[in-house]
DNA sequence: CTGTTAGCGCATTCAA
DNA sequence: TTGAATGCGCTAACAG
């Protein structure tokens, strides 16, 4: 049915070895056969057959893009900077959702294989001892965004200090109360950068001599309803605090439509900072720390590619800048009475 | 390096084809030999090589996913829904994005070939006549999602009873003069839910014996922006729309941004009908239709599967229910003074 | 410059 | 019940 490089050569009187030289310009070929072979293929319709070479080159030209959470905003957005560099080179990228620990060790522990992937990116997962061995196993290239690891290529955040100074804004402008809504501590994915980041809140405080006081410490799910929640509960304190970090943007989305609900002045009687700077954010005017998303996916790819034609031997590492950007949820303390 | 059948055939003493019918259950084994294989399996920590296989049973266990602008909220949504499925399944997802022409067709001439996957999800693509006979070439099941075409497998809305629906409710809330924004007649994917929603404006007017007036009628981009850059210019008409229904939610989007800009009461002064139900939507609390999007994607990707193994003769079709979901958009005619 | 051949790793048929 | 041989479509080494 299909046309094979047997029929190719068949077709031009030449042998196969001929055709696969003109298809991968692997050896000079005399202008007037080369013709032969392409009218040929061009009559046939032929193509090659990706699984015959794939089998023969052992490559797969093929990335495998692992995504914990895909219904989160911010994944999405790394996802479109990795697809728009993938889609211009003539590589295939492969989709792996990972919702819970038992899709996360079937994909970690099946993919990473020759001959299924040529290279993997790893969003967002802190990786168990297994999981590293299976990589390392099989020698697979990998990277991991947004976590880090000391044997694995990785680009990163630094989030203690992009929390921090995110935290420390809110101090200048003049907020002593300031709550921080974390993510889940047990986060079954890791929880590195829940730690950092509220690590960065502690600094902040300490910075300007205030105390951390462990009421101020609240904990979220990653849904924007979880955000509303906990804020509902804060917000009701007698002592109710002036301004509130979340670990994410959904969070904090949550947090402004609970101060909606209290009919809670967001900015005048309420500060609230987000984290991600994720495409709702703009819409909600919400001050976050901006992650630069797209661009994170697409030097993903890029280092992976680099590890997978350069073979560094040692792990290559990147940090990436992260950006205050202020917008109509944060205000300066006293500027409302209510 | 990675092992093979052939060491797994040497660890267990027994010879590959025997390794193979455990592997696969194709024929009876004796209990005693399986163990010994599949001790011999678990020794050398061996998993088959997926192109082997793939280029032997001419079967790539993969499923192509092929989606237009990829920025797009509900294009996201239907996408999480088909994962769902996929991830679930002994299949792996290729996700092909494609932003222009150029990238359509080189998508759809060199992706439906044999060995490149096993079937191919479409999304909101009208396929060119080149498109098609390239599809039918090489016979690669494939299902289309929000477009319609006799010789293939599709999902489809109902387009012109769901705008017709949408339009007679705000002409029952007392709306008369009701703007409605398209979006590109002349995109390069294709125009035909794009000219449905249109017809299905006119006929829920006519229905009405209300007259069309072209005046009416508005094209923007399928950005928020133009949304709103088009919503300003209509709004600051003299003899302005109390009313304005538009081809997606992110027009919509835009259109309540300007309204907002322009000191214009939503919904007391005018009302705002989207179209799609993307996330955002509940976000605004716009009055939308809704596209059950995840749900089109897991329904999609059935179909496929059906199409793949049961090989019907005739192509599949099924139409999808659409709701009016009302939010705070909308509101009777008249309530308020300006 | 080009035709032939030997694998790549597997499933499957044919013998035994 | 099992081992050996064949072929899937291709690339690359080998030989001319």
């Amino acid at each position: 049915m299909a046309s094979t490089i047997h029929d190719v050569a068949k077709q031009a009187g030449v042998g196969i070895g001929t055709v696969s030289s003109v298809l991968n310009n692997s050896r000079p070929v005399k202008e007037n056969t080369r013709q032969k072979v392409l009218s040929a293929i061009a009559e046939l319709d032929f193509m090659p057959n990706s699984s015959g070479r794939r089998l023969s080159m052992g490559k797969t030209h093929t990335i495998g893009v692992v995504i914990p959470y895909f219904t989160i905003a911010s994944q999405i957005e790394r996802l479109r900077g990795a697809m728009s560099v993938i889609v211009e080179s003539n590589y295939d990228m492969s989709l792996f959702s990972v919702e819970n620990i038992r899709q996360r060790d079937k994909v970690l522990q099946t993919v990473p294989r020759r001959g299924r992937v040529d290279g993997l990116l790893i969003f967002s997962l802190d990786l168990t001892d297994d999981n590293l061995y299976q990589l390392q196993q099989e020698k697979i290239p990998t990277v991991l965004i947004e976590t880090t690891h000391p044997q694995l290529s990785h680009l990163y955040f630094n989030d203690v200090a992009a929390a921090r100074k995110a935290v420390e804004y809110l101090i200048d402008l003049g907020h002593r109360k300031i709550f921080y809504i974390n993510e889940d501590l047990n986060d079954p994915f890791g929880s590195v950068n829940r730690h950092n980041r509220y690590l960065g809140y502690c600094q902040a405080l300490q910075a300007k001599n205030l105390q951390v006081y462990p009421a101020y410490y609240r904990e979220g799910w990653h849904r924007r309803e979880k955000g509303r929640l906990v804020a509902l509960d804060i917000l009701k304190l007698p002592d109710r605090p002036t301004a509130i970090f979340t670990f994410s943007d959904e969070l904090a989305l949550g947090v402004l439509q609970a101060a909606q609900e209290l009919g809670i002045n967001v900015p005048h009687e309420l500060s609230v900072m987000g984290y991600d700077d994720i495409e709702l954010a703009q819409f909600a005017h919400l001050t976050t720390v901006q992650q630069h998303l797209f661009e994170t996916g697409v030097q993903g790819v890029e280092m992976l590619f680099n590890v997978i034609h350069k073979k560094p031997d040692l792990p290559l590492q990147q940090e990436l800048p992260t950006d205050l950007i202020i917008r109509q949820t944060t205000a300066p303390l006293g500027n409302y009475k209510h």
